[in-house]
DNA sequence: CGATTCACG
DNA sequence: ACGTACGTGAATCGT
């Protein structure tokens, strides 16, 4: 057996380090009562990560008692110099010890010592009854402790990596010198950071030179005649005080009169069933679910009455199907898919029951797909079903031949509208945000990235599958209540659970992509880009990656000495906004041209083609509809959002895009200027009301009201082009810079422009500061359907960040309220296209834009009932107005 | 896997 | 003195 050991830990240094490791992101760790948290996350880690699996036989985190020490009574200055404590940590430091307290370790603190005085003198006394010890700080002196039997670690990097220093280590470093002497190079050095001199000019190179000749302060001055004649031999006479009072008190005590016996120090290991009240309080989600996992009981703080229930799950067979049978009311169902496209994904797995009659589970789909009561219960409206993400559900059931209907309770887009800064979309991890930790996350159980694997063996498997239904119906009724106390029952019900359903419809009819048009451009772009590439080489004067930005700045702003507009954070930019000014130089005129094309090419033609689906030459995106900050739909594999069009080029490729059937028509009807609209709605503005009742052009009614042009004055494009940024600008939440940037002006003149308009447009300054107001007191903002972000950096003390939020603050309600409209017009619209028996489609979706498939006759249907639906879904103080346009492909629907 | 660039509203 | 327009997704480079 080695000796016992004794760990001491430097508790006031360690908590510095680790409110400051996270100082950036301080307003991001604030518990649920508005206590920070940062300090207490790296203190915690560092009491995990060290002390647990170290195993000492005792074990002690010393602190400071206070502002003064018998350091300050020696030298007023002592530390004088430091900023107050921010109050951010003074409030941790109670919760710090308490933390301590329930990791099983001793908290001490004596009045006029500093806590490194106590870890000296426990250090030692530590050592004389035959402990091995080790101390952990923060603090570099501490080094000066070490000896044979005493480690000294040293956090860096904040707090998350660990040097440990024995004497060799402490050598190493001061060029050969014992740890005591490390006393005697601060004694010269000195130390601006407690604020205490040392000798002028003689830094730490200088300070261990010296003590490496004369072994310590006072030899150095019994010496110091000999010394040769030098500007630093006179500094050391004149300050020869100092350099004592800085060696003393840069040295750490050995005798503090510390009451502490070793056998007051006993670790007492972590004290689990008491830490997890104290995690909760602290909001530590990650801990709790680690303790979890371990095996404890986590009961939710904000929803004691429903303590966690065993899980019971059984797998399913054709012989216990009358199980599922006897399920009503409210029954909590789950698939399992093998891959994340719910278009193409196989089911693996799935599980059905609630919680008062248990699970059951199930490989075989057969037992879902054929005539059983799974599939009557799910096609049953009159079956209440409780689900995790309903459209993946919805869609992976349809592929199997089974309708669902009558879902009730979506956890996935529940828990998306209560906060939609939490977008994960993993059951577990939601579970574990709202409080519940029965269910593991899915790259525990199967891994992730190139390890994911659906696991073989049947009773793990089954098990996962049923704690996730159980966390979908035990996590039903609280989160239900919170929707209701958000006022969000609303919006659930009567949009996004019903919009879940149209877009599963959309997706799964999909939309006709012509794939022979598209190799036709493969090959022509294919062609275009290889001259290109050929005639760039040439300009360059050798070859090179015309796609990597690296090779390309090397290339323009250091062989042709063009000179660099803007940099990023790894270099010279060479994006468009800084290439469109030095056109001049035919290099960057083809370079231009080539990204262009390049673009076109790989992401859109060829983006394209790699996902149409052979079965039906179609393209089916999936909507996103738990994703974004401002209630937006975002579309992926393929994104159907970002076909291009403002450049006709790149707007070839809507070409491709055409119905199913010959001889329909692709129609697309679009919102004019929604967010214009809600905006005035919103801030009630008179002037930009009018405005938009009188049907005027609001850019260039604008234009008129900014630039003081009369009221009949005809507005030239280039007024009505700035008007118009300023429009988009007021909408994205306006500052100078960005304005002046945008219509390449001064920042001056972008201020005056602003000025004037919040002048003009009252109402919208009224509103803008009323808005940021709104959010600091709530901590959130709303749009018109109650949509809800909350705003965690309203408050910051960043500038940056407080700035964004205040941007967001503005523009949130407004990108939102017109992504509540366009839900809104969806639903009515298929609900009116299926009453009607229309055999038109709905398509797509790109945030102020519909497009449908219309078949000849209900062509002119549609041209009228598509504006009426889309105009009418909200009534606002001013009018909604839509326009439709047809052809035979998407290009020509202009 | 982050950074850069560029496509859309 | 700070360093900014809002919201997205995909391809590519290079560590």
């Amino acid at each position: 057996m080695g000796k016992p050991k004794l760990l001491l830990i430097d508790g006031n240094s360690l908590a510095f380090r680790a409110f400051y490791a996270l100082i950036n992101q301080v307003d991001r760790f604030v518990n649920h009562d508005g206590l920070h948290t940062n300090a207490l996350v790296g203190f915690n880690n560092l009491l995990d990560g060290i002390v647990d699996p170290f195993e000492p036989d005792k074990a002690l985190v010393a602190w400071d008692a206070g502002k003064t020490t018998f350091r300050t009574n020696a030298y007023d200055n002592y530390k004088g110099n430091r900023d107050k404590t921010p109050q951010e940590l003074v409030e941790q430091f109670e919760p710090l010890r308490e933390m301590v307290r329930l990791h099983g370790i001793t908290n001490y603190e004596l009045a006029d010592y500093e806590a490194d005085d106590i870890i000296g003198t426990m250090a030692h006394a530590g050592v004389e009854s035959g402990y091995a010890v080790t101390i952990v700080t923060g603090d570099r002196d501490m080094r000066q402790l070490v000896d044979d039997d005493i480690t000294v670690w040293i956090t860096k990097k904040g707090i998350s990596e660990i040097d440990k220093y024995t004497p060799a280590e402490v050598a190493d470093v001061y060029g050969g010198l014992t740890p005591k002497q490390v006393i005697e190079v601060k004694g010269l050095q000195g130390d601006p950071s407690d604020n205490y001199p040392g000798v002028p000019g003689i830094g730490e190179k200088t300070a261990i030179k010296l003590i490496q000749e004369y072994h310590d302060i006072p030899e150095l001055y019994e010496q110091i005649d000999m010394m040769k004649k030098s500007k630093r031999k006179e500094n050391l006479i004149q300050y020869k005080d100092d350099a004592f009072l800085s060696r003393d008190l840069a040295r750490i005590r050995l005798d503090a009169p510390v009451t502490l016996d070793l056998d007051d120090l006993a670790y007492r290991g972590i004290q689990y069933q008491d830490l997890i009240p104290f995690y909760q309080h602290l909001d530590f989600k990650q801990q709790l679910v680690k303790l979890a996992n371990q095996g404890y009981t986590i009961t939710g703080t904000q929803n004691e009455s429903n303590p966690t229930v065993k899980l019971n799950v059984a797998p399913l067979t054709a012989n216990n199907l009358a199980h599922v049978e006897a399920l009503q009311d409210d029954v909590d169902f789950y698939v399992e898919l093998d891959g994340e496209n719910y278009h193409r994904a196989a089911i693996v797995g799935f599980v059905i029951g609630n919680q008062q009659q248990g699970y059951l589970a199930s490989r075989d789909l057969e037992l879902l797909s054929q005539d059983t009561p799974v599939k009557r219960i799910l096609e049953n409206n009159k079956i209440k079903k409780n689900v995790f993400n309903s459209k993946e559900t919805f869609v992976a059931l349809h592929r199997y031949n089974v309708d669902l209907t009558g879902v009730d309770f979506d956890l996935l887009l529940v828990s998306y509208l209560l906060n939609v800064n939490d977008n994960s979309n993993d059951l577990g991890t939601i579970a574990h945000e709202h409080n519940y930790f029965d269910v593991q996350t899915d790259d525990e159980v199967y891994g992730k990235g190139a390890k994911f694997a659906i696991i073989d063996n049947d009773t793990d498997f089954f098990e996962h599958l049923g704690r996730k239904a159980q966390a979908i119906g035990a996590l039903k009724q609280p989160l239900m209540q919170k929707l209701d106390e958000h006022e969000q029952t609303d919006l659930y019900t009567e949009i996004e659970l019903p919009l879940t359903f149209v877009l599963a419809h959309m997706e799964i009819n999909g939309i006709t992509v012509n794939a022979e048009r598209l190799l036709g451009m493969q090959s022509k772009l294919t062609e275009r880009l290889s001259e290109l590439e050929q005639t760039i080489h040439q300009q360059a004067g050798h070859e090179f990656n015309i796609q990597s930005p690296k090779q390309l700045g090397v290339i323009l702003f250091e062989e042709m000495g063009l000179k660099p507009l803007k940099k990023t954070k790894t270099g010279y930019s060479t994006s468009v906004e800084v290439l469109e000014q030095m056109t001049d130089v035919p290099l960057v005129a083809s370079i231009l041209q080539y990204r262009q094309l390049a673009k076109i090419l790989s992401t859109y033609v060829d983006g394209l083609l790699r996902v149409i689906h052979g079965s039906d030459s179609k393209v089916h995106t999936r909507y996103l509809q738990t994703l974004t900050q401002t209630g937006r739909l975002s579309s992926i594999d393929p994104n159907l959002q970002n076909i291009p069009v403002r450049v006709e080029e790149g707007r070839q490729i809507r070409k491709a895009f055409e119905p199913q059937q010959a001889g329909w028509s692709l129609l697309s009807a679009d919102y004019s200027q929604i967010e214009l609209r809600v905006l005035a709605h919103i801030t009630n503005d008179e002037k930009m009301r009018q405005a938009f009742i009188n049907d005027e052009d609001i850019h260039a009614a604008t234009a008129r009201r900014i630039f003081g042009l009369a009221e009949d004055a005809v507005v030239d494009s280039n007024l009505r082009r700035q008007a118009k940024a300023v429009n988009f600008g007021i909408v994205y939440g306006i500052s100078e810079f960005g304005l002046a940037k945008n219509i390449g002006t001064d920042r001056k003149t972008a201020k005056s422009i602003i000025d004037t308009y919040l002048n003009e447009y009252s109402g919208v300054k009224k509103w803008t500061e009323e808005i940021i107001l709104d959010a600091r007191e709530k901590g959130y903002v709303e749009t018109i359907a109650h949509r809800r972000r909350y705003l965690p950096d309203i408050k910051a003390k960043s500038f940056n960040a407080r700035s964004f939020a205040e941007r967001t603050a503005m523009n949130t309600p407004v990108q939102g309220s017109a992504a509540d409209i366009i839900k809104i017009a969806m639903i009515k619209m298929q609900s009116v296209m299926e009453q009607k028996q229309l055999k038109s489609k709905m398509l797509l979706q790109v945030h102020d834009e519909l497009i449908f498939e219309v078949p000849e006759d209900e062509l002119t249907l549609m041209h009228k009932l598509v504006p009426e639906v889309m105009d009418s879904a909200v009534k606002l103080t001013v009018p909604l107005k839509v326009e439709t346009h047809e052809g035979k492909t998407w290009y020509d629907a202009k």
